[in-house]
DNA sequence: AACAATTTTAAACACTTGTTTAAAATAATT
DNA sequence: AATTATTTTAAACAAGTGTTTAAAATTGTT
């Protein structure tokens, strides 16, 4: 082993991930890849052998670690409302620190099912299965309403992604600066919370 | 005037409109539309100059579109609870007609904000306004609870373009085919619309 | 110090992109 | 019917894309 290349490797997925973030993979060029991360542009195909392969690599990984912060919380031994206000906040967290995950996830998701499917092929419905069981249980005992997890668990994430996703066309629309829709997301959260909590839990 | 030039610009348009909904302009290509439209590749630029004036044409009916279909319902001489649920159901409609609609917005604005503020550059403020009022005298008539509209109304387009602009995403997390997707949006949409009329309207 | 292996570079490659051109085909006008 | 104007086409253009190559620089080994 010589110089740094370990160093090199990871400053070329850094790079690639704040700049496939910022501008989707169809966006993103390599030389913008290269000049982020201060290299040569044949140094992405030399350490990763390709665009694309660089590209599933870093998206891979930024799926795999959101879906587990969400499975630690998952699997915590509390309520089904505790749980739920820490994904919401846990949710919101990572979306404010980078507006950009929200709608890189759906967007990529959406220009490549068949590669996400053969590439990722993440099965959330294991991941979902004890708090499932949980749930339908507080059903039963007449903590929460008659409704299945299967519709509340999809729309925890969209309610959060929807905040950021829409960031700068509500910007836009409603004439917002920067600092004016980190208040209006907060203020978005604090809605949702209450209102969600408000609609599932009897009393 | 000959042949049928206007039936030629309109073809192109409509094409352009469906590639850039399903790729965006940076995954579209003018040969994509071309090809959509069943006309040569110079065509395009022969109608509209450049593959970005097609892009800004498009982009801005389809949103004065949208826009000016919102304001319609807004400004019906109904109650508040009235216009968000029947606006609530058109958006839901809008976006099931054509799922790519969501994500084109949010995905197109970010892409080039100042684009959309200079070429765009709708005021949605001014479109409120007459809401607003009706809205903020409903919460001074204890109808409504204590909330700004400014939360409200992009709440709900934040609800329901959630539903559509995570398809994908939603389908291969949770293994739903098309047909258990559209079961999935309308089962959405019927408990944010409950969420949401429980959570603001008092008793 | 001399050699070998690895990493980095500049340059070029083949290909796709949006766009233009100049000729062909078609329609409108006289 | 002849001429003009308009629309459509095939072909090429310049610029940008991901990728490869072969030489240079650097590092590790003997």
């Amino acid at each position: 082993m010589t110089a740094n290349p370990v160093d090199t490797e990871e400053k070329i997925k850094e790079a690639a991930q704040r700049i496939f973030l910022e501008k989707g993979f169809d966006g993103a060029t390599i030389r913008d890849i290269a000049e982020a991360a201060q290299i040569n542009t044949a140094l992405t195909n030399y350490y990763f052998r390709s665009k694309e392969k660089l590209f599933w690599l870093v998206y891979e990984s930024m799926l795999k670690e959101a879906l587990k912060s969400v499975q630690t919380i998952m699997e915590k031994p509390t309520s089904v409302k505790e749980k739920l206000v820490e994904l919401l906040d846990h949710m919101f967290e990572v979306h404010a620190e980078n507006p950009n995950k929200a709608i890189f996830f759906m967007n990529e998701c959406r220009r490549n099912p068949q590669g996400f499917a053969d590439k990722i092929g993440i099965n959330c419905g294991a991941m979902e299965q004890c708090f499932n069981t949980q749930f339908e249980e507080e059903v039963k005992k007449g903590l929460i309403i008659d409704i299945s997890p299967d519709t509340i668990f999809p729309l925890i994430f969209g309610l959060i992604q929807q905040i950021f996703a829409g960031r700068e066309l509500t910007m836009h629309l409603f004439q917002m600066s920067e600092a004016e829709f980190d208040k209006h997301a907060l203020e978005q959260k604090k809605v949702i919370k209450e209102m969600l909590l408000k609609y599932l839990f009897i009393k």
